[in-house]
RNA sequence: GGAGAGAUGGCCGAGAGGCUGAAGGCACCGGUUUGCUAAACCGGCAUACGUGGAAACGCGUAUCGAGGGUUCGAAUCCCUCUCUCUCCGCCA
């Protein structure tokens, strides 16, 4: 599954990569064990192919023998011998490949020079847009949720479980018109491309985005079939091209879906459970880019853009926040966090986050483009970012645009998909 | 869920243990001929990896849906899986 051909390149960039995460000792032997799997990796294969044409032309000389009536035995018996010693080898080169590839899975991406070093202490506000509203007087969107029959928690728990939440009247129709606001904005202003997508993936995929084998525990699956509830719509839009060549002509490649997301959010408990922050399933609109690595920076600033836009357009005042090297996720290679500001709950949301993946994902999900007609494939870089995050977005509205009577003004972009100018 | 058929290069399609990286056709590229176009004729035309080379290119290995097996040798025989099609059943 994940490309072999590069880790003797990859090797000192992946040492100073980790370094920078602040990873280094604990990846170390990860690293260094790649590399040593890899020379033995390649020493292999090349005894292993010389052997092979040794028996491939043995075999022609057999065949040669035969024709002309001639006695073979002698090339039968060498040949035959030639061929236990390449299964042999190739056991051994098997062994050695499954060593590496779960080595290699094992090691982070490498975050872009701009990123800065060290843990979350040493994330950066980038920029803010808005006004953060005053907290005093301000309900948590629970309290105002449930008072306005919007959100029902309880029977939400009933039918599915603590963190299933049902929404209900104008509550549910809100989650609808967000689905269409963040898809019409994004096809019609963004020019991306609209998909409806399987919420059940395969392995491969889940492998592919890099979900897999590393936080299968955060997956739901369906029992006795190897097959996975997404927890983002990331996992099967970055997927559609796997194992493609596309042309470059096709690039920057500009994807977007809804769809619902899972997460079992394991060891989570106790943390944000409150409300809509920390929910099992929720709903999102996805935006995913394909890019040329020359242009893969500059893209993560453009899809950026894409998700502010939407904040801006709901009025909802946000802050950029650029994650140091030790907080980025697992595949991202530069992320930035978007906060919207909950003064009912007090704290700042993440309702998106933007990620450029260089060519990681690519490799493990063999995503590649030719740069030019007959050239060599090269991967792509593939880049996504939440479109909007509904839960925690409809925690923002309830708070940001809460009313002294309790009631719920409708941020004024919404009102032609809601209907209505007032959750009351 | 049951029963059957199938998967071969960019496409169509032969091949049924060795002389097949794969006939033939279409498409595409170059050329000849031809007022132009078309047609005809000649030639070329898969990919990945490794290795040598400044390069052109040479050499090696692998690839006929995927993975195993049989065999000195597999597109071809056997097993498993995936997908597609047809029929029956069931179903929002």
């Amino acid at each position: 599954m994940h490309d072999l051909r590069m880790v003797r390149e990859q090797v000192d960039t992946l040492r100073d990569g980790m370094r920078r995460r602040g990873k280094l000792d604990a990846l170390a032997p990860f690293i260094d064990r790649a590399a040593e799997l890899d020379t033995e990796r390649r020493a292999t294969i090349q005894v292993l192919e010389e052997r092979k044409a040794a028996r491939n032309s043995l075999t022609q000389d057999v065949a040669k023998r035969k024709r002309a009536g001639e006695n073979a035995d002698e090339q039968l018996i060498e040949s035959r011998n030639l061929g236990e010693e390449i299964s042999r080898l190739e056991g051994e080169l098997a062994m050695v490949e499954k060593d590496l590839e779960s080595s290699m899975l094992e090691i982070p991406n490498v975050t872009l020079d701009d990123v800065p070093e060290g843990g979350e202490e040493n994330n950066k506000h980038v920029r803010a847009w808005g006004e953060p509203r005053a907290t005093a007087g301000v309900k948590p969107h629970w309290e105002v949720g449930v008072a306005l029959g919007l959100i029902d928690f309880e029977r939400g728990a009933k039918i599915s479980g603590s963190g299933f939440i049902v929404f209900r009247g104008k509550g549910a129709r809100l989650v609808r018109s967000l689905m269409s606001f963040a898809l019409d904005l994004n096809t019609k202003e963004h020019g991306y491309d609209e998909a409806w997508l399987p919420i059940v993936v395969n392995r491969a995929s889940m492998t592919g985005t890099t979900q897999l084998p590393k936080f299968e525990e955060d997956m739901y699956g369906i029992s006795n079939e190897e097959l996975f509830l997404i927890p983002t719509a990331e996992v099967p839009l970055t997927n559609l091209y796997a194992n493609e060549i596309l042309p470059a002509s096709d690039l920057p490649k500009a994807m977007t879906a809804y769809t619902p997301c899972f997460r079992k959010e394991a060891g989570a408990h106790g943390k944000d459970t409150r409300g809509l922050l920390r929910v099992h399933e929720f709903d999102k609109v996805e935006l995913v880019r394909y890019a040329t690595p020359e242009t893969s920076a500059g893209e993560l600033e453009i899809l950026t853009g894409h998700a502010e836009k939407a904040l801006q357009l709901l009025g909802l005042p946000y802050r950029v926040v650029l994650l140091a090297a030790g907080d980025t996720g697992f595949g991202s290679a530069k992320t930035y966090d978007l906060e919207v500001f909950a003064p009912g709950v007090g704290v700042w949301l993440e309702v998106s986050s933007c990620s450029v993946f260089t060519d990681f994902q690519a490799r493990r999900a063999g995503i590649r483009y030719r740069p030019a007609e007959g050239g060599k494939p090269r991967f792509v870089h593939t880049l996504n970012g939440s479109g909007l995050a509904f839960p925690r977005i409809i925690a923002a509205i309830l708070e940001h645009y809460q009313n002294a009577d309790g009631t719920v003004t409708v941020p004024e972009v919404l009102r032609p998909y809601l209907g209505t100018d007032r959750l009351d």
